[in-house]
DNA sequence: TATTGTTTTAAACTGCATTTAAAACGAAAA
DNA sequence: TTTTCGTTTTAAATGCAGTTTAAAACAATA
């Protein structure tokens, strides 16, 4: 019979936890962490992390149950760590332009800065697409109730086309998010150097807010 | 010293192959490939592909050298069945609107055929996201010299709006492509079951067309 | 019939995540 | 202080993955 010690994912009583585990716990969450950015989540095995944080073997185990969970509370971190500012923005009372501008805007800062960001996505999706709706920190990652009303009210009032608001936001996300990750043929196919690549997805902040207002502006 | 036998990928040769190792390599084939769509490629063992194709373990290594290998030659075969279509689209000589549409529209018929493709794809650039360049047969999947040509031109005639070809043909597969990698967030976010997810994705061939096409109309 | 190259086989090898059972540790009770 | 008991750590084993090896079976042909 084991004594697992509680969940670093059960965060209710994650200050106690942290307070006594601090060190072995949270050794063996950095140094997974630097692995998965330096070689990405497959290539990286759980003897790469034990070394790296310098403990036993079974320790991550005994801690995280599995890699599998590992992996998990790691994106779960990630995601809560980055995606504040956007559900802000998705629910505060800004006028519908502004709103998309600065949702675009910051959703592209946010992977830019987050490699690890996409190619977490990516493994999630990859592993079992089916999975990532029982993560419900990815609600923050597509989460627009209130967003979506205000596109059906103001098309009412006739200030914007009449849209369907899950079309909308499904062009959003894509035009976001798919270019990350297809990096290397956008950059491969258009000859393009890592910085040119990130001016590219710069430029893509006011292209894709312009194409998203141009679809909505009433004739 | 081992005697591999002509790969299945090398192909000017296909035919001849073909008529000799039909039985066993055309069985390790066809079993992976049955396998690969029902379990996903990782949760297929290369003892599950030999024992459903009643062949000896070793055979798929002799046959294709690696299960790697094996999924790429799936794929590569794949690709090259589904996308002749697409690249005679973008090759025509179509005015640009119906170009487009046409281009859209039969992009999202082989996603909705071939759920294969969308997993593979993912797989690819999960498991690493630069060696999708080195395959010659995704150009076909990411090649657009006329097209970008004839945007450039119709926008120094003043047919439309001068556009970035780069920025609308990302744009382009984005909105494509994008939605089948996320289907199960969009059937849960939207509460959608399988057929009306597949109506949704029809709905949008018109969607997206339109949304191009406003992009670059002349004001 | 003997030879040579090809195809198939059984078994081993390597590296992986995970499990086990026991040992070490630490704090609280006797 | 010593005992006790839950927690943390350890070394070793287990089982499954892809791959490799070396020999056997087979087929064609000289």
């Amino acid at each position: 019979m084991h004594h697992y010690p509680t969940s670093f994912l059960n965060n209710t009583i994650f200050q106690n936890i942290m307070a006594k585990n601090k060190n072995t716990e949270q050794k063996i969450f950095d140094a997974a962490t630097e692995l998965f950015i330096e070689k990405g989540v497959d290539r990286t095995s759980v003897r790469d992390i034990a070394s790296k944080a310098g403990i036993n073997l079974a320790l991550m185990n005994y801690y995280f149950r599995s890699k599998e969970n590992l992996f998990d509370a790691i994106f779960t971190n990630l995601v809560k760590k980055n995606t504040k500012d956007l559900v802000k923005i998705l629910d505060s009372d800004l006028e519908l332009d502004e709103k998309i501008k600065q949702y675009v805007a910051a959703y592209i800062d946010i992977l830019l800065k987050n490699p690890l960001l996409v190619s977490f996505f990516m493994a999630i999706l990859h592993r079992s697409r089916e999975k990532i709706t029982e993560m419900e920190v990815v609600s923050l990652l597509y989460g627009r109730d209130k967003f979506t009303q205000q596109i059906i009210d103001e098309g009412k009032k006739g200030n914007i086309r009449r849209t369907d608001p899950t079309h909308f936001y499904v062009d959003m996300i894509s035009m976001i998010t798919f270019p990350f990750a297809i990096r290397p043929m956008i950059m491969d196919k258009n000859e393009l150097n890592d910085e040119e690549f990130i001016a590219f997805i710069h430029e893509r902040k006011q292209h894709i807010t312009e194409m998203l207002l141009k679809s909505i502006k009433p004739c």
